[in-house]
RNA sequence: GGGCCGUUAGCUCAGUUGGCUAGAGCACCUGCAUGACGCGCAGGGGGUCGGGGGUUCGAAUCCCUCACGGCCCACCA
C-alpha cells in the first residue's frame, strides 16, 4: 500500500509492475491445485524467426485478458510460453544472418566460430555446427520476445517455457513418434512427394499455396493405335519422356473406342495405354491428357488408381536425371533416337528442358501450331520461390484417423466464434493421402531411428532400428543404436542414421503434451491436460489445430483442449493483413508502448471482436490512453473522500447510491458472462460505457453530498457506494488494463488486484439493498443533462446557478425524480424552485441566474 | 468452382429474441476555469443502416437476390 500521488501518471508503470509481478511470482502456477481448479492455456509458440509487429501483440493480448479473468475468478491459471524455433523459417534466417550453409557430410568442427559479418560466399559447416548456430541466434531472438511480452503485460508463468526444438520437445516428439510406429499409425514408404527443389525438401499438403503463373499449352502429336494422330495439350511438354499413359473421361465418345489400346509418344516412341478416368475433363484441351510421373497431384492420383508404370525423371535438385533408353522400364521403338532426344534434356531444369523439347518437337513436326500462352494456378510451397515438383523418395507418414472421428472431434470442441468450425470441417473433408512428417533439413527434431547396412554396404531403409524410449532424446547422427558401436557407423554390416528431421507441425501438434509434461511429469500432466483453451489464428486451423486434435485423439483418445478461441488478423486501413513481408507493419510494438502505454495498446487490441479482423488504429490507442488516465484521476478523486469498503453493508442508504450499485451489479453479470464466452471485447465495451457515465453523471451527482459533513448519513452512503463501485470497476478493467488498475489498487489495497477475487454481482445487490431501482440513476442523469444543456447553450459556466426549473415528464418518472431530487438540485446548482409538470414528452426548462456584472 | 465472414456517421465500431426519434468514441463546430482529470468538462451538427425485391401492423435485425471487400477450400493436363 502506498499513498495517492499528487499528480498520477502512466509513465513508468510497465517497468514498475513488470518487475514487481516477477519478484512476487504473481503469475506463478501453483501446481498443488487439482484439475478442476486449473485453467490451462495452450499458448501458440511464436516463431522466433520474424520481427515482431502489432499483430502479435493483438492476439496475445486477447489470450491474456482471458487468463487474467479466469485467475480472478478463482482458477489457477497454467499459462506457459513456448518458442517455436523449429522449422525451415528459422533455418533460412540463420543461413542469411550468419552466411553459412549446412553440409551434413562435413565432420563437426569444435573450433568453428560464427563470422562477425556474413561472408558473401556462404561457409559450409557441419550439421552439429549449424544446429549450434541456430541455437545461438534463436536465443537472442527469444530475449526480444520476452521483453515485449513482459512489457505488454502477458501474465505468463515464465518458469514454464519450452522450445519446440529443445530437449523436452524433442523427447516428447520422438516418444509420440515411436508409439505411433508401434501401433502402425506411422509408417515409412517410398512414394511421390511434393518437393521444393530449392530447399530440397518434401512439403506437406497443409503448406501448399497456389500462385498464378504464366504458362502455355503445347499441342503434341501422339499416335493412336491405328497410326492416326492423337492430339494432346500439355503445359509440361518436358515431362513427355515420363509419360506413362494417356487418359480421357469414360463418357467421352471421342475416345471410347480407344480405351484399352495403346498410344505412342512422339519423339520417344514409347507405347502407353489409353485409359479412362472421371478426373479427365472433356472440356480441357483436346479432352485427352497425358499422365506423367509426375507433373502434378492429379498425375499421382491417376498413377495410383490406374496402377500405371513409374518413369520418374525429375531429380531432387529439379533437374532431369540421366536415363538409358531401351533398358527395362524404358522400352521404346527406337532407343537410339529416343536417347539422342533425351540427352538434349538430361541435366536441365524444368524450364530449360521445356524450351529445348519444344524445339525438338517442332523440328520433328510433332508440335502442332504455336504454344498458346495461359495463366494457371501452380502449386508452390508457401515459402518457396519455384513451383513444386513431385519426386519419389522415402518419407515417414502418419495415418490420418477416419474422417468421421475427426469430424466428431470437431463437434466436441467448443469454437469461439462458432462459425470457425466450418473451416476445420472443410479441411477434414478435403484430406488426401496421409500426413508426410519428413523434412530433408537439419535444424529440427530428428527421427529416433537408424537403418541397418548389409555386408555389401546397402542401406535397408525399410527396416529401421528404433531407439529405446528411455534413451530419448536421441540424435541418430551422433548417438549409436542399441547393439552397435560407434565404429560401425556407415560401414558395411553397420548402421546409418536417418538423415531427416520432423516437419514443424509434427512437433507443434504436441504443444499440449510438451507444455503439460506428458511422460516426463505425470503429476503436472494430470493437473493440466486436456487443456482448457487453445488460442490461435484462423489461418492455421488446417495445420496446428487439426494436427493437434489428431495427435491427442491417437495418444489420449480425447481432445487436446476444450475451447478453441480463434483470432482474426490485424489489418491495415486497406484491409490487408499486417505482415513484415507486405511492408505494412512498420510500427514497432515497443515504440507504441512507449508512446501510448501498454494499457492503451491493450485497449486497442481488446476492441477487436473475437474472430474478427482488427484494424490497426492509433486513434484507438489514444482513446485507451485517455481511459487509463481517467481511471487514475477518477480513482484519486473517489479515494480522496476516504471512500472505504469496510462495513459498507448497511451504510448505502441514499436512493441514488443504491440505484448506482444495482446498475453496477447488472454490469458485473454482463461482463462476467462475456468473459466466460471469451468475449473480452464486449466486457470492455460495457464496462467502459458504465465507467464514463459513472464519472460524468454519478460522481457529479454525489460529490457535494460526499463532501457534506452536515448530512452524515448521506455522506456515509455516498462514500461507501463510491468505494464499492471503484473496487468493482478496477477489477472489471483489470484483465484489459493490468498496469493502471494495479497502480490504483496499490494506493489503498494490499496484494495484487490480479490475484483478488472477481466482483460478485450478488454482493453488490446486497449492498444496494432490496428494491434498489436503476431507473433512479437514469432519471437523475437525464435531468442533469438537460440543465447542463441550458447552461451550455447560454454559453454559461456549468457553475451558473439555476434560478428556477420545470421538469415535464410522466408521473412515474417524476415520482422517481422526487426520490433523488436533492442530489439533482445539488449537482445542477438549482437554487430556486424545481417544479414538475406531468406530461407526455420529457422536457426541462430552466431559468439561469443573471450573469454577475464585473 | 464450393464455402465462411463482413458491408451501419468522414474514421473505428456497438446495435441480444424484429418494437420508442438508429447509438458510442474519434474527427469537426460552439462554449466552459468546475473541490479529480484542459490528455479535461458541457453541448451541437452529421447516417436513404451496400443495392434491389419480399414477409410483417412494424425490418439495420428475418427470407431471396445481386454487388463489393476479405479469408478458407478445390483434381490447376
Amino acid at each position: 500500500m502506498t499513498s495517492i500521488p499528487e499528480k498520477p501518471s502512466l509513465e513508468g508503470l510497465e517497468a514498475k509492475w513488470r518487475a514487481r509481478w516477477e519478484a512476487d511470482g504473481t503469475y506463478r502456477f501453483d501446481r498443488t491445485k487439482s484439475r478442476d481448479e486449473v485453467f490451462s492455456i495452450d499458448t501458440p509458440p511464436p516463431t522466433v524467426s520474424g520481427a515482431l509487429h502489432p499483430g502479435h501483440v493483438c492476439s496475445y493480448t486477447h489470450t491474456d485478458t482471458i487468463a487474467r479473468f479466469q485467475r480472478m475468478r478463482g482458477k489457477e491459471v497454467f499459462y506457459p510460453m513456448g518458442w517455436d524455433d523449429n522449422g525451415l523459417n528459422v533455418e533460412r534466417r540463420v543461413q542469411m544472418l550468419t552466411g553459412t550453409l549446412c553440409d551434413p557430410s562435413l565432420p563437426y568442427d569444435p573450433d568453428f566460430r560464427r563470422p562477425e559479418k556474413p561472408p558473401k560466399k556462404p561457409v559450409h559447416i557441419s550439421r552439429p555446427n549449424f544446429v549450434e548456430l541456430c541455437g545461438e541466434v534463436v536465443e537472442q531472438l527469444e530475449q526480444t520476445y520476452f521483453d515485449l511480452w513482459s512489457d505488454i503485460g502477458l501474465s505468463v508463468d515464465w518458469s514454464q517455457t519450452y522450445r519446440t526444438i529443445g530437449p523436452k520437445a524433442t523427447r516428447t516428439s520422438q516418444r509420440a513418434f515411436l508409439r505411433l510406429l508401434e501401433r502402425d499409425l506411422a509408417y515409412r514408404s517410398e512414394s511421390p512427394t511434393l518437393w521444393d527443389v530449392d530447399f530440397r525438401t518434401a512439403v506437406a499438403q497443409a503448406e501448399l499455396e497456389d500462385r498464378e503463373l504464366e504458362g502455355a499449352y503445347f499441342k503434341l502429336r501422339f499416335r493412336g493405335p491405328d497410326g492416326q494422330d492423337l492430339l494432346i495439350d500439355t503445359t509440361r511438354p518436358e515431362l513427355l519422356p515420363a509419360c506413362v499413359a494417356v487418359v480421357a473421361h469414360p463418357d467421352d465418345e471421342r475416345y471410347q473406342p480407344l480405351f484399352g489400346r495403346n498410344a505412342t509418344t512422339p519423339l520417344f516412341g514409347v507405347e502407353v495405354p489409353i485409359v479412362a478416368h472421371e478426373l479427365a475433363d472433356p472440356e480441357k484441351g483436346t479432352g485427352i491428357a497425358m499422365i506423367c510421373t509426375f507433373g502434378d497431384t492429379t498425375d499421382v492420383t491417376w498413377w495410383r488408381e490406374l496402377d500405371l508404370d513409374l518413369r520418374a525423371i525429375v531429380q531432387r535438385d529439379g533437374r532431369l536425371r540421366p536415363v538409358t533408353w531401351g533398358e527395362p522400364g524404358w522400352e521404346c521403338a527406337d532407343p537410339t533416337a529416343a536417347q539422342a532426344a533425351y540427352d538434349e534434356l538430361a541435366g536441365k531444369n524444368a524450364k530449360q528442358a521445356q524450351k529445348r523439347i519444344a524445339e525438338l518437337l517442332a523440328a520433328a513436326g510433332e508440335l502442332v501450331g504455336d504454344p498458346r500462352p495461359i495463366t494457371h494456378p501452380v502449386k508452390f510451397w508457401e515459402n518457396g520461390t519455384r513451383p513444386l515438383e513431385i519426386v519419389t523418395s522415402h518419407q515417414w507418414f502418419i495415418r490420418y484417423p477416419d474422417k468421421e472421428s475427426m469430424l466428431a472431434r470437431g463437434k466436441e470442441l467448443q469454437w469461439w466464434p462458432e462459425f470457425m468450425r466450418v473451416r476445420y470441417e472443410n479441411w477434414v473433408n478435403g484430406l488426401q493421402g496421409d500426413w508426410n512428417i519428413t523434412r530433408q533439413r537439419f535444424f529440427g527434431v530428428p527421427f529416433p531411428v537408424w537403418y541397418p547396412i548389409d555386408g555389401d554396404g546397402n542401406v535397408d531403409y525399410l527396416s529401421p532400428i528404433l531407439a529405446d524410449e528411455a534413451s530419448l532424446p536421441v540424435d541418430p547422427t551422433t548417438d549409436v543404436p542399441p547393439g552397435y558401436n560407434p565404429e560401425q557407423r556407415n560401414q558395411p554390416g553397420g548402421f546409418a542414421a536417418d538423415p531427416d528431421v520432423m516437419d514443424t507441425w509434427a512437433t507443434s501438434s504436441l504443444t499440449p503434451q510438451i507444455a503439460c509434461g506428458w511422460g516426463d511429469d505425470p503429476d503436472l500432466f494430470a493437473r493440466t491436460f486436456p487443456m482448457d483453451m487453445r488460442p490461435q489464428a484462423h489461418e492455421i486451423i488446417r495445420t496446428w489445430l487439426f494436427y493437434t486434435v489428431v495427435r491427442a485423439h491417437y495418444e489420449h483418445d480425447s481432445l487436446p483442449f476444450r475451447n478453441a478461441a480463434i483470432s482474426g488478423f490485424v489489418v491495415d486501413p486497406d484491409r490487408k493483413k499486417l505482415s513484415k513481408s507486405a511492408g505494412n507493419a512498420k510500427d514497432d510494438p515497443m515504440s507504441l508502448i512507449t508512446q501510448f502505454g501498454s494499457d492503451a495498446v491493450r485497449y486497442w487490441a481488446a476492441n477487436g471482436r473475437p474472430g474478427m479482423d482488427v484494424a490497426f488504429d492509433l486513434g484507438q490507442m489514444k482513446i485507451g490512453r485517455r481511459l487509463a488516465i481517467k481511471l487514475l484521476n477518477a480513482s484519486k478523486f473517489t479515494l480522496g473522500f476516504g471512500a472505504g469498503v469496510e462495513g459498507a453493508e448497511g451504510r448505502v442508504t441514499a436512493p441514488l447510491d443504491r440505484a448506482m450499485l444495482a446498475t453496477l451489479a447488472g454490469l458485473v453479470d454482463e461482463a462476467t458472462a462475456a468473459f466466460e464466452r471469451f468475449d473480452y471485447a464486449r466486457a470492455l465495451e460495457r464496462t467502459e460505457t458504465f465507467f464514463w457515465s459513472f464519472c460524468d453523471d454519478y460522481l457529479e451527482l454525489v460529490k457535494n453530498r460526499a463532501y457534506d459533513d452536515g448530512d452524515p448519513a448521506g455522506q456515509a452512503s455516498a462514500r461507501a457506494a463510491l468505494g464499492l463501485a471503484l473496487q468493482a470497476l478496477l477489477k472489471l478493467f483489470a484483465p484489459i488494463l493490468p498496469f493502471v488498475t494495479e497502480e490504483v489498487w496499490s494506493w489503498w489495497q494490499e496484494g495484487s488486484i490480479h490475484r483478488s477475487p472477481w466482483p460478485v454481482a450478488d454482493d453488490l445487490r446486497a449492498a444496494a439493498g432490496e428494491g434498489a431501482d436503476p431507473a433512479l440513476l437514469t432519471v437523475a442523469a437525464d435531468v442533469l443533462r438537460e440543465l447542463r444543456k441550458v447552461k451550455s447553450e447560454a454559453k454559461r459556466s456549468m457553475k451558473t446557478p439555476v434560478a428556477a426549473a420545470t421538469v415535464t415528464d410522466t408521473a412515474e418518472r417524476l415520482a422517481l425524480l422526487a426520490r433523488v431530487e436533492a442530489d439533482v438540485r445539488s449537482a445542477g446548482g438549482v437554487a430556486g424552485d424545481l417544479a414538475t409538470s406531468e406530461g407526455e414528452g420529457f422536457a426541462v426548462t430552466a431559468e439561469l441566474a443573471p450573469p454577475e456584472d464585473t
